[in-house]
Formats: structure tokens, sequence, C-alpha cells
DNA sequence: GGGATATGAGTAAGGACTTACGGATTCGTC
DNA sequence: GACGAATCCGTAAGTCCTTACTCATATCCC
């Protein structure tokens, strides 16, 4: 009846500091779906190229910290990607000639083949995003909203400021 | 203006094979600043200790793997903390008797007394969630529902029902 | 009662991130 | 123009979880 009644006692049951946890569970387990997803569709792929690839395909070339930034992860996460991917053939690298620090990543031909023949699968998996948003009733906005109220404060700062008694 | 239209564009432009990384990125963050906590109060305490200890503290003496379950982990990640755990003096497990494969665990007096040195601060992280998920217009709900819904039908699942078109 | 099967837990290895640090440029200012 | 600070990227190591495998004990069934 009182939701945020039972909210808080669900956060006290679980614990509050279980809420990492939890989003890590959720996320191991869409990732791991995901990758079964290309199992089973006998592609060679790796849900963790996506988003190095998506950017390149729809941005064109791109460095490494750009990349990393518009995904929100460290430029290490970005640069090991880049590493196996390049490895692959999927993706070249040369110094940017401006900035020879900077790294440019683009798409090969066959980076390029690989985008197109994958983009019917990723299409049914937005589609498939879509429809479990919606059963959820808009997790992906809240998840929006928890970022911003993080941005706003930090956890650390919003203990803080509870009191020390 | 049109929300579910925003967020189709949204996943369509993200990806929505990302939607694993943005939990884990989120997980990450909360996990982060929940061990941020710790530090700034000046207590040796890690996060992925808190399950263990708050369901023993709960439910007192368990096994490895009631423990997993109630945490919704693999008893793999229970057993790792326990050794830890072990070592660091907060619990003690030995075999059960009435079936010696089960390790029954138990928290040490140093444990409780931690647990109850903890419980303030525990207190106000909990109070801090729930702000965030105020804030966030509900996330912990919008999480259970994610969960149910793909409890219901998997991803792979949805996305193989999508015809092969 | 004994052999096949199931179950609890441990170890090893791996995945997707992170922080810490170091090397190579570039920038900014004197 | 050079020297110190800032920036881009890479490697190493660590975190928190996972799956795959193995060992030991329990359970089932004839």
């Amino acid at each position: 009846m009182n939701d945020s009644q039972d909210f808080g006692d669900f956060l006290h049951s679980m614990g509050g500091a279980a809420l990492g946890a939890w989003l890590r569970r959720l996320s191991d387990r869409v990732d791991r779906e995901a990758g079964r997803v290309y199992d089973e569709a006998g592609v060679e792929f790796e849900q963790r190229w996506f988003g190095l690839l998506n950017q390149l395909a729809l941005h064109g070339a791109s460095s490494v910290g750009q990349i990393a930034s518009a995904l929100g992860v460290s430029h290490v996460a970005v640069s090991q990607v880049r590493a196996t991917v390049e490895k692959a053939g999927l993706v070249i690298s040369e110094a940017d000639p401006n900035d020879r620090r900077s790294r440019t990543l683009r798409l090969t031909p066959r980076g390029q083949q690989l985008y197109l023949e994958m983009a019917p699968l990723w299409e049914k998996l937005a589609l498939s995003a879509v429809e479990l948003d919606r059963e959820a009733g808009g997790v992906v906005h809240a998840l929006a909203r928890l970022e911003r109220a993080l941005d706003r404060r930090s956890l650390a700062d919003r203990v803080n400021r509870k009191g020390s008694r």
C-alpha cells in the first residue's frame, strides 16, 4: 500500500549498501544474455566490443579519449578493447598527425562489413531492450535520473551530511 | 514530449546492447563511492563483505549456499568473501555435523562488535540510498521490475522471437 | 548395502571494469 | 627557446564477479 515504506523496509533488510551489488548482478546478467545471443546466432562477437565499434560507425574516426568519454568508461577500458579489435582486424589505429600523443581509430573495411552484418541483430536487441524497459516501467529513465542525482551530490557526500550522531 | 520515442532514440544511439555496460558503470560507481565512505570514516571495511556479514547478523549461522542464494550471487563469490572475512577474524566456519559437505558460518564476537560499530554508518548509507531512490523516481522498484521481466522471458529469448528477417 | 547420481563447497582461470603509474608529446609562460 | 605542467595513451595490478572443474559427502534405488 505505502510504497515508499515498503521500499524503506526493503532497503533495510537488503541493506542500503547492497545497491551497488544489485546493479552489478543485473549488469552481469544482461551482458551474459547478450553474449548468448551472439553465440546462438553463430557470430564471433563479444559484447564488450560493441561500444567502441558503434562509436566509430556512428561518429567516424575517433581517438581513444573521445570514445572513452562518449561511453563513460576509462580510457584504459577503451585501450584494452582497441587492442583486441585491432588484433581481430576490425579497427586500425594510427598516430594523429596533429597530436602524436593521440591515437586515431577507424573501422577497417572488414570492421564496416561486420558492423553491417550485425546491424539486424543489434536492431532486435534494441527492440528487446525497449520492450524490457516498457515492462519494467522505465528503468532506463530511472537509471538516468539516478546518475544525475549522483552527479548532483555523491553518495559519500550524502552520507557525511547525515550528521555524525 | 513523447517519452517513449525519446527513449527509443536514446537506445538506438546508445545501442540497446549497451544496457549491460551502463548498469555496470553505475554499479561500479556506487560501490566505489561506498568504499570512499568507509575510507573517510577511517574504518577497515570492504563493501564486498557487507552482504555476507549482514546475512549472518540478521539470520544467524548460515551455510555458504544459503547466503549465496539469499544474495543472488554464486556460491563461489560467497566462498571467496568467506575466506577473507575469516582471515580477518570476523567469521568462523565449521563443518555442519548433519551434512559435512556443508560449512556453517557464524560471526565471531569480533565480527558482532564490528557489525554494531558499523550499524550507524550503514543506517546513513540506507537513508542516503532511500534519498537517491526518491530523487531518481524509484530506481529500485524499476530494477526489481526489470529483473522480473527478465525472469519471465530472457533477453536471448526475446531477441529470437523477433523473427529472423 | 553398494553403485549411480546429486549436491555443497573449494580452486583455477577469465571477463569487464577500475586505479596507479610511466612514457611521450604538447602547451604555457617566462 | 626551454623548463615545468598538463594531456594522451599504455601496462600492470587489483576488484568483484563469473564459469568450469574437482573433491567430498549424501541420497536414491535396486
